[in-house]
DNA sequence: TCATTAAATTGTT
DNA sequence: AACAATTTAATGA
């Protein structure tokens, strides 16, 4: 099992601090454990820690008050999110949800604040994560008006394995079905379509509860 | 270790 | 949306 200490120190953004710098982080960063289906975080409550994912897998989404309920991404063991949150006043605009097992780094308002306030590294870093979210929403929307659903499903879990967002991250991901159903925008027996059709062309391999992905540079250029 | 059962997930209509 | 089949995890002999 990987340590608090084990997933900082291995992360991208605490390798561009100063040796006191990463060690403030190590001593005032904290570490929880959400159980599947707990929340990391809700809508509405005030926006304290900056989030990163140590083991497990996380959904960003959100529930209307009619109770229609919107996944708008995953994410993964090494990703990190919540910064845009943290860079406004308002609370949390939508939960965050283990929908495994789950560990989470928590870095403090205060730690994050004085990151931003102290180290070009850190900005430099914050600025790439926000742009590449930035093109990760643009092509969602582009591909959800230009493509089949067997293109959205292999784009989705594509982002998913984005090496830029989540480094070193396995090839494999348990996930089920359905919840790449809600990931990305299609029903569940639709998934199953067409993630047979990806198994068939050997873009991925399905087992039980998961996805292993074999060409990843394929599932992003899919287009059915 | 094996059999039984419930729960989760998948495959099909 | 409904249903059947399959896989996994938990339980107890």
């Amino acid at each position: 099992m990987v340590t608090l200490a084990k997933f900082l120190a291995d992360s991208v953004w605490p390798q561009a601090l100063e040796p006191r710098a990463s060690e403030r982080v190590r001593c005032e960063s904290l570490e929880r454990a959400v159980a599947a289906g707990g929340y990391v975080c809700r809508k509405g409550e005030p926006v304290e820690y900056w989030v990163g994912v140590i083991e497990g897998l996380v959904k960003i989404s959100s529930v209307s008050p009619e109770g229609k309920a919107v996944t708008f991404t995953g994410v993964r063991a090494g990703g990190w999110f919540g910064e845009g949150s943290l860079l406004r006043p308002d609370p949390w605009r939508y939960d965050a949800v283990a929908l495994r097992d789950s560990r989470v780094a928590l870095v403090p308002r205060a730690t994050f604040d004085w990151l931003l306030d102290s180290s070009i590294g850190f900005n430099r870093f914050l600025l790439g994560q926000l742009n590449e979210r930035l093109a990760q929403f643009i092509a969602m929307v582009e591909y959800d008006r230009l493509l089949d659903p067997d293109a959205r499903v292999a784009r989705c879990l594509a982002a998913l394995f984005n090496p830029r967002l989540y480094p070193g991250s396995s090839r494999e991901l348990m996930i089920s079905q359905e919840e790449l159903g809600y990931l990305s925008g299609v029903s569940r027996q639709r998934v199953n379509q067409a993630l047979q059709r990806l198994g068939e062309i050997r873009l991925l391999r399905v087992d039980y509860g998961k996805v292993t992905v074999l060409d990843l540079e394929g599932l992003k250029a899919f287009e059915g």
